[in-house]
DNA sequence: GTAATGTATGAAACGCGTTTCAGGTCAAGA
DNA sequence: TCTTGACCTGAAACGCGTTTCATACATTAC
């Protein structure tokens, strides 16, 4: 492969020069910016991409953790992300970590050597702690609802979300619900756990460890479920659920055993994806592709805030 | 940031020294090698990525070329490229290109440009022969079934898989079927087309342009195409659809509808998804995800055809 | 005892584009 | 005519780790 010394020595011009063709400096001559493009062109050239990032210090990539592309919910952001970098010409490298702290240093690993120029996590594992100190070697963006850092964040409010889901079932009469989470570790269900007990006291309710679900985000997860309320002696009546899959699940299975919803039992759900609406599933809209795309502008230093918080909206449809 | 050679100056010894340290190279004495840590530690060394990029020439960075993340079996796809690139220590550079032939190429210029060691194509819109063009930079595979190209492939046999599934709604009875195609350009498109006319004439059934439905991917596209089946004044019996997605879109309608399944609308789908087992939708399982799996092995040349196929498999459930 | 191996280490070149600095030309303004 | 600034160009240094080559000592083998 040709390298820009070879395109000088053809072009009869210094590597500077070839440099300032490469890169559409104005100070070149026709004459010569001619004599390097037939060189570049006789020799078959394309730079170097590494050689350009070692050379420049940056490299247009940028990091995305997420625990997997599969789960709908971090498939969108990393939409979002790609949409917006799309426009800042960053190419995206995907790190898929199962929530495996291991995994997170890795990428952390990337931005500390130079090979991404900033990193989103859309969910993480490691402490704030780590992540805080890889921060001097690039932007850092947490796509959580966190007020222990002064790191850049771009959430929905999960506790007020849920706290809202938990107020509109009420006011639809039930008293005895339940609750499920995608993850009890996860930094969103601390939040969600929180806004459940509240509410719970507040009605006079105890908080019914059974009743919080945890591990549940798939379809799957979501039939399970409704099996299990059939033979549960005390039931919930109503469902707040970690996203619209779940819901999914538990809404067909609930059909075929005759279950009648939302008499019997209601559900409410988040994200509002497709599904959903397919459905006639009630779930709280939250704007997930956005929250990518503002943290491409955190990165990008668009966005001067250091915390976003995006709107959500409940959706009331047949399930409760 | 500490480099190389002020760790060597700190240390004691030379770069090639400290190069052999960093690299697990075993001839070096014990105390060098000590002495070597030190300073690292001492100076909080950390290589620098670009620079191994360009000093090794290669980058351990996998390029995936897919139209979109959300799109569940390009999601699955790139989720067995990432398990199977773990094994292999890879990282996964994503380029969405929505079907756009530009993003292709600046992919393949990445892989020119060596910022990428190899490049799995998981749908493509750019033409095998410009494609053909970057493979001396680099392993590029492809997920489709294509023999016009003797580029490795991983794919379904989905010709076949389309007339077995054709097939199997003729042994139920059904003459008059339908199909629904993800994008009528897409190199898979093309094979299921020339299925589907070969079995029409086989049971001297003229080929309806407008049973060929283009452009059917989600839910939504199942909703829409199932209101469009109630308003056909000729209608068929039967669908063969692009996914799962489209499956339960069509479903979920036809019930509401009232239409009886599979009597007056049966419905085949492909990939065999979560979604379809819950809905119990009859499908035609694919291994998306070894696909994935499959090209990567073919990236470390762990694979040594230059073809695979896949197994699919027919999973008779309620819907046919 | 001498040749052949194995171990250990450093200097220098290499991979390749960018950037700084110094020097030069030429036209416009004083 | 002299100055000033815009325009143009090249040499050399820089970013940083890897690799080759030469050298030197220590063993082992015959």
């Amino acid at each position: 492969m040709a390298n820009i010394r070879e395109i000088a020595g053809l072009a009869g011009v210094s590597v500077s020069t070839v440099s300032r063709v490469l890169n559409n400096h104005p100070y070149v001559r026709d004459e010569k910016r001619q004599a390097v493009h037939q060189a570049m062109e006789r020799l078959d050239y394309h730079r170097n991409l590494p050689a350009i990032h070692l050379s420049k210090g940056t490299t247009n990539l940028l990091g995305v953790v997420l625990p997997s592309i599969e789960i709908p919910y971090f498939g969108n952001i990393v939409e979002g992300i790609a949409e917006e970098g799309l426009k800042h010409d960053l190419q995206l490298v995907l790190i898929q970590t199962n929530y495996n702290v291991e995994k997170e240093l890795e990428a952390l690993e990337l931005l500390r050597g130079s090979l991404i120029d900033g990193l989103i996590f859309t969910s993480r594992a490691a402490s704030l702690k780590i992540i805080k100190e890889y921060n001097p070697h690039g932007p850092i963006i947490l796509c959580e609802d966190s007020d222990q850092t002064d790191l850049p964040s771009v959430s929905i409010p999960h506790e007020k979300a849920f706290m809202d889901g938990l107020d509109y079932l009420l006011t639809k009469g039930h008293t005895k619900i339940a609750c499920t989470l995608g993850r009890k570790q996860g930094t969103n269900s601390h939040k969600r756990i929180k806004a459940y007990q509240t509410i719970m006291d507040k009605i006079n309710q105890p908080v019914r460890e059974q009743w919080i679900f945890d591990k549940c985000l798939t379809i799957e997860d979501g039939i399970h479920l409704t099996e299990n309320w059939c033979r549960m002696t005390e039931r919930p009546t109503a469902f707040l659920v970690t996203n619209d899959q779940v819901a999914a699940g538990m809404v067909l299975t609930a059909k075929e055993k005759g279950i009648h919803m939302p008499e019997e039992l209601a559900i409410l759900s988040f994200d509002n994806q497709q599904i959903a609406k397919a459905m006639h599933i009630s779930t709280i809209d939250i704007p997930i592709k956005q929250m990518g795309k503002k943290a491409v502008q955190f990165i990008q230093n668009t966005e001067k805030r250091s915390k976003v918080s995006l709107p959500f909206q409940l959706i009331e449809r047949a399930t409760v």
